[in-house]
DNA sequence: TACACAGTTTCATAGAATGAAACGAGGGAA
DNA sequence: TTCCCTCGTTTCATTCTATGAAACTGTGTA
C-alpha cells in the first residue's frame, strides 16, 4: 500500500489526456474532462501545454482537438536500422505472396501486445490491420505464442494484471501453453473476433531469446482450422528464418 | 513581456523530454539534463512518469532511454479517413511511376513544414525521404510553394520567426513568392542540401485554401533546371487533380 | 585504491498546480 | 426575440506538489 509514487502527476495527467486520442481521434475539452475525471480548467491547462508544444491542434473547422504532428515526427524516430519493423518487412511480404493471407508482427509491451508491423493480403475480403493498435495477451493466437515462448514469470504477471477476464480460466490455459511449446506454433478460431482466425508462430533471435510473434490471419471460413494447420510448417519456417535474421 | 503563461511547467518539461527524441533515438539520463537544462533528479522524476505511461522505455542492453510503443499506438491515431497522406497515396505513387523520382508531400506546422508523406523513386540514387521530419520555411522549394500560396500573414509570421536565417533577405524573398504564385510552382537547387533539387507545386482544395504542397526531388545532375521545368507541368496538373479530390 | 560518472533517493521549502466559481460566447428551442 | 444550456476561458486563494541540493549507490576505469 505504501507505494512510494515517483512519478509527476501534472505530467501523468497530461499523458492521460493524450493516451486519450488511441481509439478516437477527435476530442472536445469538457469531453476529455468526464473521460479521466478532471475539472475542466486542469484539462485547459494542460491541453495549451500540449497544444503550445505541438503534440495536439485544435481543429479549425470543429474547433475540437486532436493530434498534433509533434506525434508524427516522433514515431519517425521509433525504430531504428535493426529495428525488426524494418528487418523483417520484405520476409513478412514474402510469406503474404505465398500464402495469400495478412500477415502482423507482434511484440508484447508490458501486459498488452502491440502490432508493430502489418502487410496486407490483396484478396477482396480480408483482414484490414493497423500498425500501432494494442490488443490483450489473454486471446488470440499471437498472444499465446507471446506467452508460451518468453519467461514463466512474463504469462504470471500477464495473468495477475487485473485486465485478466475471468473467462479465461488460468490452469487450464497454463497447459494450453504448454502444448504451443511443443507444437511450435498457435492457433485462434474466432476467438477474440467474431468471423477472424489466425496462426502463429514465434520469433526467436540469436540469443534464444522470444522477439515477436509473426501471424497470419484472415476470414474464418479460408482459415479453417484444416487450412491453418496445412500453413503452420511454412509460416513456423518463415519465423525461424526471421529469428536468423536479427541480431 | 506580461505573456501571462497558462500552461503546465512540468509538463512543458516532460514535453521536452519526449521531445529530444527526435534526431537521436538513445538518451541517457544525465544527457538529457545536459540538453534541456536540468536537474538530474527532475528529469529521473519526468522519465520515471513518462515511463510508466509507456511513452518511454529503457533499453535493457544499453540502459538507456528510447521511445516507447505508446508513440506508435498515437500515430496510429493521427490519421483520419480523409486526411490528405492517406487520400492522395494512390496519386503520389502515379506521379512517382510517371516521372521516376521521390515524390513528397509537405504541410505547414506553425513556423515549419513536415514531411507528412513520401513515396520513394526506384531508382539505385535517389533521394531518401523520411516521413515526419521537420524542415525550415526558408529554403526548398515546397518551403517557398507553402508561403506563396497561403496568407500573407504566414509568411510574415514566418520571416518573424527567430529561427529565419539572416542570409535570406526578405524583401528579396518576398519578390521571389511572388513569381512563384504567378508562375505557379517553385523550384529548388542545391538549396537546403548539396546535391539535391526539387520542384514544388500548391495542392489547393475545394475552398480555394492551400492544403500541402506536392514536391520531386531527385539528384541534382539527374534533376537540372531544364529537367525540373519540363516537369513542371505534369506536376502542377497532378497537384490540382489532387486538390479537387480532397473535400 | 581512488576516482569519475551515471543513476537513485531523500527531504525541507517555495511556489506551482489545483479546482471552485464566475464569466463570456455561441447554439438551439420555444 | 428571449431564455436556457453547454462549452470553453479566466481568475484567484489555498494547499499540496514539484523542485533541486545534497547525499548515496553502483559500476567501470585509471
Amino acid at each position: 500500500m505504501e507505494e512510494e509514487k515517483r512519478t509527476v502527476r501534472a505530467v501523468e495527467r497530461a499523458l492521460d489526456v493524450l493516451s486519450c486520442f488511441t481509439g478516437k481521434s477527435e476530442w472536445g475539452l469538457s469531453e476529455i474532462a468526464a473521460q479521466i475525471g478532471l475539472h475542466k480548467s486542469t484539462v485547459h491547462r494542460l491541453l495549451a501545454t500540449l497544444e503550445d508544444r505541438g503534440f495536439v491542434i485544435r481543429d479549425e473547422a470543429t474547433e475540437k482537438y486532436r493530434l498534433g504532428l509533434r506525434i508524427l515526427e516522433l514515431s519517425a524516430n521509433l525504430s531504428r536500422e535493426d529495428d525488426p519493423s524494418v528487418v523483417l518487412l520484405p520476409d513478412m511480404e514474402r510469406l503474404r505472396d505465398e500464402i495469400g493471407e495478412t500477415v502482423s508482427l507482434y511484440v508484447r509491451d508490458r501486459n498488452e501486445r502491440v502490432r508493430i508491423q502489418a502487410v496486407q493480403s490483396s484478396q477482396a475480403i480480408r483482414r484490414v490491420a493497423t500498425v500501432g493498435v494494442r490488443l490483450p495477451l489473454s486471446v488470440g493466437a499471437s498472444s499465446k505464442v507471446l506467452l508460451a515462448f518468453d519467461d514463466p514469470s512474463v504469462r504470471n504477471a500477464a495473468m495477475a494484471d487485473p485486465s485478466w477476464p475471468a473467462s479465461v480460466e488460468k490452469d487450464k490455459f497454463i497447459r494450453q501453453l504448454d502444448e504451443i511449446r511443443e507444437r511450435g506454433y498457435a492457433t485462434s478460431f474466432e476467438e477474440r473476433e467474431p468471423g477472424a482466425a489466425a496462426v502463429s508462430a514465434p520469433i526467436i533471435g540469436r540469443s534464444g531469446k522470444l522477439v515477436a510473434a509473426l501471424a497470419v490471419s484472415g476470414p474464418s471460413n479460408r482459415l479453417t482450422p484444416d487450412v491453418m494447420h496445412d500453413h503452420a510448417a511454412a509460416i513456423m519456417e518463415a519465423a525461424r528464418r526471421m529469428g536468423q535474421r536479427l541480431g
